[in-house]
DNA sequence: CACAACTAAATTGCGCACAACTAAAATGGG
DNA sequence: CCCATTTTAGTTGTGCGCAATTTAGTTGTG
């Protein structure tokens, strides 16, 4: 991390919400109608923020976990996908990340210069690259094997934790997609698609 | 969102392992020794890409949310702190958003070039660059407001899990934090730099 | 067959994140 | 007082994420 004064504690996102942060099922919740403006405005600065936070500090570990294997942690993805499935299309790889080819062609680029994947028009279509791993490729894996542990260590969460954080996000990053179209459409006209127990 | 069909039930985070992501309180977890690698691996797999593929649609919606203001998802997160706390340095505004001033230096030029923020040497410390915000600034705090409700409709997720979700980020991001200097010098050689509350 | 519509990659441009470095000012110890 | 150290911003370079566009190949329809 690039600012870790030591003799700071850091955390601030920790700090100003003490409230309700600690209580792991709190079941009665305010109507959002009640809740006023200023106190959601600070509750969204929370959640976004933590993820915000929460996903580069994972970022940073990983930085580190990675280098030995010259690997940045997007790279790692595109390599977790490629161990797990073989050789894929560009277009399957990005379905997989969620990623398209503007992120990924360069990226693809980077890991073809370092002589771990191939990339090859596929005969059968001509748009189409397939991208395959080289056997240096296929060996990194044994060094990755190491990586996870690492970084399961360094959460310091139990599984039980990791878990339901995992389950947490999927539902959360599942609502999102459908929504942000809803939320475009609800953007440029209909007020009513709206949430349902506002005013 | 870039890749979105419309007919593909996208989501593929959700399919490969449903095994673990469905059981919200799996309470007897083994030891992590006893896992093999590739479990691990594939476990990770989900975490870390859980976390990356959450922030992202976050950053989705975020950004649909916040076109009418002009402002980018981060520029947003800078201008939360500066209605919250007022005029600030730029070491503080990083010291809360956990970004360094080659993040920032750019990000506040653009937000001074449109007329939101200004920032002037300070006259006690002329190291250190005060950010105000200027009239404008301050009145785009009105149109902020209904952004928080928007997102939160999206996600359509009860306050009840945001708060739960915000609980684990905040767990998992402190530990990380504190996690990834150890696992710094655990990478090099020196075990001497370390620093204060860990083994 | 010709032509429109679609699809897969790649490219361009902008902004963010971060490491590494520089410049300038403050601080503290001899 | 002088100088090493530290602190604060800024700059440079690399890589990611995404919108918008381009290029090339495929498919469907008349």
């Amino acid at each position: 991390m690039t600012a870790q004064p030591g003799t700071a504690p850091t955390v601030p996102t920790a700090q100003p919400a003490p409230d309700l942060s600690q209580a792991p099922e709190l079941s009665q919740v305010p109507d959002l109608s009640q809740v006023p403006d200023g106190e959601l405005l600070r509750l969204d600065h929370q959640i976004c923020f933590s993820l915000h936070a929460a996903s580069r500090a994972f970022g940073s570990v990983y930085r580190v976990a990675l280098k030995d294997l010259g690997l940045t942690y997007p790279q790692y993805l595109v390599m977790l996908v490629l161990w797990e499935h073989g050789a894929l299309p560009v277009k399957q790889i990005g379905d997989h990340l969620r990623l398209d080819s503007g992120t990924l062609s360069p990226l693809l680029k980077r890991l073809e210069a370092a002589g771990l994947v191939r990339r090859e028009r596929s005969s059968e279509d001509e748009r189409s690259v397939t991208v395959r791993l080289t056997e240096a490729g296929t060996a990194l894996r044994e060094q990755a094997l190491c990586v996870p542990r690492r970084i399961v260590a360094a959460t310091g969460l139990p599984l039980t934790d990791i878990a339901a954080l995992q389950t947490l996000l999927h539902r959360v990053t599942a609502a999102l997609d459908t929504a942000d179209l809803d939320t475009a459409d609800l953007d440029t006209t209909e007020p009513d698609t709206a949430e349902p127990g506002s005013a």
